[in-house]
DNA sequence: TATAATAGTGACAAAGCTTGTCATAATCGC
DNA sequence: GCGATTATGACAAGCTTTGTCACTATTATA
C-alpha cells in the first residue's frame, strides 16, 4: 500500500478508535512501530489533533476536536446541508455546546468557488423560517444530557405564574415554531407531562434520585406511555378549506382532518376530556372556519369565551 | 513537498477550478506534467470523479458529482449539522433536486463509531418539528431558479376559490411553519406580493417577458420595496403574557410587541388599514390575551364576527 | 489540410523518499 | 527495578517518485 492511501486510512483509523497504541497500529497496518510513528508525527502536522501519553496504559488518543475522514458529497448535497444548518440561525438557544455557524463557515470556506457562488446566489432567496423568540430556554444541554443517560434531573418549572420544583426524567425534547419543548416522566404527578423549556428556570442532574428505566420510551412513542384513566368524549366538526389547513398546522396530534375533494374536510374522533377547554379556545379563534357539532361542552365552553370577549368590547 | 500533501492540496485545487489543464498544474505545483497526470490518475482511483477530453479547448474536468475536500468537523459540529439535516426530513417539497436523506446517510456512515452511536442515542431524543402538510409545492424550484435568475415567471395561482394567470418574478422562496411562500413582483397588480406556493398550480419560465432590474431586492429587504400609498391606521392593544408570546409567533413583521418585566405587554404601531380585517380575526382567536383599544374599526370588526360565531351556536 | 493544443503511455535513470532496525532516552505505573 | 509506552536519531537497503524523452492519439481551428 502506498504512504498516501495508508495515511487516509490511518486517519480513518484513529477517528474510529479514540484510544489507541502504536504497536496495535503497527500489526494492523503491517508496518512497524517507527513507520507508524512517523505516519502519526505528519498526521499532526495535517492537523488531526493528537495527543500521546508515556508509559503504561499511556498511548495516543485523538482529542476531542476530532477531524472526520473526507467525505464525497455531490455539489446538490452540499448545497441542501448548507442551508439545514443555516435555517439553525433562527434558534436562540440549541441543545449543542457548539454554535453551528463555525460548522457552517468551515463547510462554506472549504467549497470550490462557484459552489461557493452558488450559495451566495441563493442565500438571500431561500430561507427556512422559525419565529425568533424572545424566551430563552438555557437549559437544553442538561435536559437532552438527561434523556441520554436516561438521569433524574430537578428543575423548576413555572406553571400558572408559580414556580414549583419537579423531580423529572426527560424523554426528549423538540422545537416547534421557535420553542423548545421536553416531554418527561414527572415524578410529583407519577405520569408523563409535556414541558415549555423557557419555563424551565433551573435544572441539574438529582444525583441521589433513582431514574426508571424508560430507555424505550423516546419522541416517537412518549405518547402512547401516556397511562392515563382519561375520559374521552367525542369531538366531531365540519371545516372549510382554510380550517383544515389550520388543522395540520395547530393540531400535532390527536384527531387528524378528513379531507374532501374540493379542500375542505371535518374532524372526527376521540380527545380527552380535560382538553376540552384547549379545544374551545382553538376553535374560537379559527372562527368561521370550523363549526363544531359535537361535543356540548365544547361548544358550550366557546359559547361562554365568546361572551367574555364580547364582554370586553361593550357596546358604545 | 510531499507526494501526500500534494495529493491533498491537488485535490482541493481541483475542486475549486472545475477546469484546468495539466499543464497549468504543473506550473501551478512546480512539478512536471508528468508527474501531475500520474497524480491525476491517482486521484482517480482515490475516488475524484475527473473526467479529460484531448484537443484544444480540451482539458480536464470534475465531474457534477464532486467531492468536497476533507473537512475538519469537531464532533459537535457534525452532530449539530447532522440534526439540522436531519430536521428537513419533515418537509414534503425542497428546492433542491437531491434527497437531502442521501447527504445525511453518507455524513452519518462515514462518522467515526462512537459519534455514530452518540447520534443513535440522540436520534429519537432531539427534534425539529415543522407540522407536516398535505399541501403539496411541486413548483418550488422553478421559482427559486427565477430567482436566483431574475426571470419572469408565469404562473396559475389559485385566489378566492378561482385561478387566475399571472407573470411574477420571484423574490426568493421561504418556509414557515411548514407552507413554502413566494414573495415576488407581481406584473398583474405592479406591486410586491406574497404567493403561497401550494396554491400555484404551474408555473414556468415565460422567456418572451423582460425582467425588472430587481437585483438587489431580496428576502430580507422586500418588503421595504412595497410601495403602497397604503393609508395606516394606529394600533393598539393590550397583551397578557400568552398574548405576548402568540406575537412573537404569530407577527412576523409588523408591530413589535413591547414586553413588560411581568411578561405581559402591548402593541402600539401602525399597520396598513387593509389589514384590520386580518388583524381582527387574529385577535379574536386570540381572545382573553388581548385587549384591543384602539382602532375602532378592528374592534368593529370584532365584535361583527364574534356575533356571526355566536351565530352558528344558538342557544338551545 | 496542416498545425497547435491537448491528453495519454512507456521506458529509464537519477534523485529522493520510505522503511526497518538498532540504539538510546524519558516517563510512568506497578 | 521492570515492563510498557512514547520519542528521537542514524543509517543503509530498497522502493518510489520524478523528470525527460519519445511516441501516439484526438480535435478544433486557421
Amino acid at each position: 500500500m502506498s504512504k498516501s492511501k495508508r495515511l487516509l486510512e490511518l486517519m480513518m483509523t484513529v477517528n474510529r478508535k479514540r484510544k489507541f497504541t502504536v504497536k496495535e497500529l503497527a500489526r494492523e497496518f503491517g508496518v512497524s512501530s517507527r513507520t507508524i510513528l512517523r505516519d502519526l508525527q505528519e498526521l499532526g502536522e495535517i492537523g488531526v489533533p493528537l495527543y500521546s501519553e508515556v508509559g503504561p496504559h499511556g498511548g495516543y488518543q485523538v482529542l476531542n476536536e476530532r477531524v472526520l475522514p473526507p467525505i464525497a458529497f455531490t455539489e446538490e448535497e452540499a448545497v441542501a446541508l448548507f442551508f439545514a444548518s443555516h435555517a439553525l440561525r433562527h434558534y436562540a438557544d440549541l441543545p449543542f455546546e457548539t454554535e453551528s455557524s463555525a460548522a457552517l463557515s468551515k463547510f462554506y470556506h472549504y467549497m470550490p468557488g462557484d459552489v461557493r457562488d452558488r450559495i451566495d446566489r441563493m442565500k438571500n432567496r431561500v430561507d427556512f423560517i422559525a419565529p425568533t423568540r424572545l424566551q430563552k430556554s438555557p437549559h437544553l444541554s442538561v435536559l437532552l444530557d438527561g434523556a441520554v443517560r436516561q438521569r433524574v434531573v430537578r428543575i423548576a418549572y413555572e406553571s400558572g405564574g408559580s414556580t414549583s420544583d419537579r423531580l423529572i426524567q426527560p424523554v426528549g425534547i423538540f422545537a416547534n415554531s421557535g420553542l423548545w419543548y421536553c416531554p418527561a416522566y414527572c415524578f410529583l404527578r407519577s405520569g408523563y407531562r409535556l414541558f415549555r423549556c423557557d419555563r424551565i428556570h433551573a435544572a441539574e442532574f438529582d444525583p441521589s434520585a433513582v431514574p426508571l428505566n424508560l430507555g424505550d420510551v423516546d419522541l416517537g412513542n412518549w405518547e402512547d406511555h401516556r397511562d392515563e384513566p382519561l375520559k374521552y368524549v367525542y369531538l366531531r366538526a365540519e371545516l372549510t378549506r382554510e380550517g383544515v389547513q389550520r388543522c395540520e398546522a395547530e393540531l400535532w396530534h390527536s384527531p387528524k382532518a378528513h379531507v374532501r375533494e374540493d379542500g375542505s374536510g371535518w374532524l372526527a374522533g376521540h380527545v380527552p376530556e380535560r382538553d376540552i377547554g384547549f379545544f374551545a379556545k382553538l376553535f374560537v379563534g379559527w372562527g368561521l372556519d370550523v363549526t363544531v357539532h359535537e361535543p356540548p361542552a365544547v361548544v358550550e365552553r366557546m359559547k361562554r369565551q365568546l361572551d367574555e370577549i364580547k364582554a370586553r368590547y361593550p357596546d358604545t
